[in-house]
DNA sequence: AAATAGCTGTGATGTAGGTCACACTAATGG
DNA sequence: CCATTAGTGTGACCTACATCACAGCTATTT
């Protein structure tokens, strides 16, 4: 399982078994199952997890109750809550888990701590970020110029994988539509 | 126009007279007028620019030909295009000037030089970038769960000096939404 | 000072997509 | 293995918002 995270790491920064050992030291290794929430919205959420195996959801609950879907996370992934953990404040989102999980996670302490100890981690993480970034800024563009079979289509193009293992309904919060429209889209 | 930087870094790290000047030398000022390009589509786009006066845009223009708004910056806030600049490609989007504007520009590789020589500037970029990770994650709830008219309050009430000083127009083209539908959203 | 370009408002009309309601099927958990 | 919960499809209807078209107004530019 260690080696998952090995090799996300190493695609970015090359590591000698004996870095790679200390970097694990700052982990922590968790199993979650289906429907666990492993962020809860209102709690603190000092952690990032790296997904070895399974799948997970990002989302925030509306006044009215609806839910809006931020992210999935599959293996080789990250997810958290960005603002509660950098920010060290209350989650405004929750996580759960879609499938049987197995992370590894980082507590933003750990994280700095790890990351003066061992310079290239920063780089690691500064790449990872700007690469969010960069992903969700694709998604805002998406979201303010496309109409919603776009927006499913490029979905669909872009994560061929997930577009198998999410269930439409929640494919649907992601994009911004409701589920009777995407089940709609499908003719073709 | 120097402190307008200098204010802008030690509100995140401190810095000594003699470090504030090393950190300048890796930047470059710049004055552009109102309508000038700071970055064109196509194009390399390598420089990161913090605004000391002045008001742009970044935008990207559709296959159909309309420009859809990413960001705008104003004074003490940063502009590029991420992606050109990260990853060292040709730009998507283009930036220019909706007021003559004055900015301090550094290089994606001055950056890596002067974080190297100087730690607590990768502290300073990683705030900032994860600043704007969370603030763009805000933008794309108000997408997918909000509608025109409750993003257009948030967009107000969230910055009153921008929807002051920016056209209608482009408010709408930032929100997402048709500029007559912004414009019918007055009455109250 | 005139000319152009940019910005805003408003009516008429069309449509993408939301909401409600119901029915069927597939998981999954006790 | 039965009972419940999660997921999907489809019709009827409604509405938020887009698009087109035109008109007046205010900056900029020459």
């Amino acid at each position: 399982m260690e080696d998952v995270l090995r090799n996300q790491l190493e695609k970015i920064v090359p590591l000698t078994d004996e870095e790679f050992l200390f970097v694990l030291t700052h982990f922590t290794a968790r199993t979650f199952r289906k429907h666990q929430y492993v962020v809860q919205a209102g709690d603190p959420a000092p952690n990032d997890h790296f997904v070895a195996k399974g799948l997970l959801k990002s989302f925030y609950i509306d006044d009215v109750g609806k839910t809006h879907i931020l992210q999935f996370a599959m293996e080789d992934w990250w997810i958290s809550d960005p603002q509660a953990y950098h920010n060290r404040v209350n989650a405004p989102l929750n996580i759960d888990c879609l499938e049987d999980t197995h992370v590894f996670f980082i507590s933003i302490d750990n994280r700095e701590k790890l990351c003066t100890d061992l310079q290239k981690m920063d780089y690691f993480f500064m790449k990872k970020t700007t690469a969010g970034y960069i992903a969700l800024q694709r998604r805002t563009v998406s979201l303010i110029s496309q109409k919603a079979e776009e927006r499913f289509n490029q979905f669909v193009q872009l994560y061929p994988t997930l577009s198998q293992r999410v269930p439409k309904t929640l494919i649907a919060s992601y994009l911004g539509i409701s589920r009777e429209t995407l089940s709609r889209m499908y003719a073709h």
